[in-house]
DNA sequence: TACGGAAAAC
DNA sequence: GTTTTCCGTA
């Protein structure tokens, strides 16, 4: 078992926790313009990582509205725009424990994106990247039938993706992704089921679920997460009486140096998983070939780490949109009005000047792995074997069946995550060889009658309500119990 | 400002 | 495997 706190080379403890400890917060981050599954916010979804990986990080940013100035849409459907880059650097290097980190450090972590196809630069333009969606989805819903989905087959491993960045999933591949998703005007839930009978209409994906997929879909040039009439603050609260979106989830119990948010480790706060899988229908199961559904297959080895973080059971989903502007902790509250100015780090312990005083107190006197000590002079370094810089075949296509929520060294840590928080291990146990989870499909599906409600989370049972009012919730629980029985008599 | 090689760190 | 760090180059 990993240590619960990852430290800070130096070995002072910066209060990042490890990222293996929790899922995060997040659910799926849903606007009325914009939508992401919350595997683009999970950490463990990455591939290969146990750790939030920059894109992850800059979806996040990207989705709060308090760094817009900093971080924003823009231009075409996946495009942002770094305002601030340093700030963002310094929002990541927080995030990742590293006060170094600047901008330069950033964008190369970016620009090997570019051959992992997840970013690609937009030529001209300032601190200006793309998303590549239709990578990310291919990385995070790796269940999905591909061979149902010619158009995706076609257009992104056929050949059909001429353009080097890999242009965006059309709705054609969209609608072939998620055909079992309902259609759906303003007034339905992405995650309603069609009332009526299933059609061809009845069975098509809500493509505005996707829009930055969409390559017909018009441009929009103002952040997504601000189209729309989307409220700001969330119509619920979370079963458990706490909202992640609230920044009074964020006390900072655990980690007094860093913002609130889940920008920062997010460790400190439920998971969000209970309320999704009690709310959500699986709107893919159908997909699944019957032995893939229910936990019937197992996960695979190490490496693909975070797919079935993404996933019940197994399966991709879709889940609730977050509340980004529900924290009521602007990022100057948050950032301490500090600004990084610098480019170029000075390598001197505990002077970061954007780092806030939590973090600057937190690091102030360690020792920063690497610098220059031991370094190789570049004449030194170069010359050895080159890396491949297209290894990135999971990125690519990724296999269908050999994700797993950890890795061989780790086989007990989705239980003992299951055994430290419960209330959450639902699908924690995934992992587990013989899993047996149903599919999310037999879990009823919620029922809004919210005019907004395909734009707005569906509504779990309030905090005063039991959890067992909640049809699905009940299931929820009465799943993990099952679980939990199987696992002591295992 | 951006790119990418290289190696180390994680 | 991903990110950090450093740096040469355009």
């Amino acid at each position: 078992m990993r240590a619960h706190r990852r430290r800070c080379s130096g070995g002072m403890d910066c209060n990042c926790v490890s990222d293996l400890l929790l899922t995060p917060p997040v659910p799926a981050l849903w606007t009325p313009g914009i939508a992401f599954p919350d595997w683009a916010y999970k950490p463990e979804s990455s591939p290969g990582s146990r750790q939030i990986q920059l894109w992850h990080f800059i979806l996040e940013l990207l989705q709060k509205e308090e760094y817009q100035s900093v971080i924003s849409w823009q231009g075409e459907y996946g495009e942002f725009v770094i305002k601030d880059p340093d700030e963002v650097a310094k929002l990541w290097g927080l995030r990742k424990c590293k006060p170094h980190m600047n901008y330069d450090k950033l964008s190369r972590a970016l620009r090997y994106y570019y051959n992992k196809r997840i970013l690609h630069k937009t030529k001209g333009k300032r601190f200006t990247y793309k998303f590549n969606f239709s990578k990310v989805v291919l990385v995070n819903y790796p269940l999905l039938d591909m061979a149902s989905s010619p158009f995706l087959l076609q257009n992104h491993f056929n050949g059909g993706s001429a353009a080097p960045d890999c242009s965006p999933l059309t709705p054609e591949a969209l609608q072939s992704l998620f055909p079992r998703l309902p259609e759906s005007g303003r007034g339905t839930s992405l995650f309603d089921r069609v009332a009526t009978a299933p059609g061809p209409e009845g069975d098509k994906l809500r493509l505005d679920t996707f829009p930055f997929l969409s390559s017909a879909a018009p441009c929009y040039s103002k952040p997504p997460s601000l189209l729309g009439p989307y409220p700001r603050n969330p119509p619920f609260d979370y079963p458990w009486g706490f909202n992640p979106y609230l920044s009074g989830a964020f006390s900072l119990n655990n980690c007094p140096k860093l913002p609130p948010g889940s920008l920062y480790p997010s460790h400190f706060y439920p998971n969000p998983l209970q309320t999704s899988l009690g709310q959500l229908p699986h709107p893919f199961s159908s997909l699944l070939p019957p032995g893939e559904v229910a936990g019937g297959r197992e996960r695979g080895a190490a490496g693909q780490t975070g797919v079935t973080n993404g996933t019940a059971g197994g399966q991709p989903r879709l889940c609730l949109p977050p509340y980004p502007g529900a924290l009521s902790l602007g990022r100057t509250d948050i950032l301490n009005g500090g600004s990084v100015g610098e480019r170029r780090e000075t390598n001197t312990p505990g002077t970061e000047p954007g780092l806030g005083l939590g973090l600057g107190l937190g690091l102030g006197g360690m020792v920063l792995g690497g610098g220059a000590g031991g370094r190789q002079s570049p004449s030194e370094r170069r010359g050895g074997v080159k890396q491949d810089p297209e290894s990135d075949s999971d990125l690519e296509i990724t296999d269908l069946s050999d994700c797993s929520s950890d890795n061989d060294n780790e086989p007990d840590f989705s239980i003992t995550k299951e055994t430290r928080l419960s209330g959450r291990s639902q699908i924690l146990v995934e992992g587990k060889k013989g899993g047996a989870l149903p599919p999310l499909s037999s879990l009823p599906p919620p029922v809004s009658s919210h005019p907004l409600k395909s734009l707005v989370p569906l509504t779990p049972p309030p905090p005063s309500l039991p959890l067992t009012l909640s049809p699905s919730m009940a299931l929820v629980e009465r799943h993990r119990e099952t679980e939990t029985l199987k696992l002591i008599h295992s």
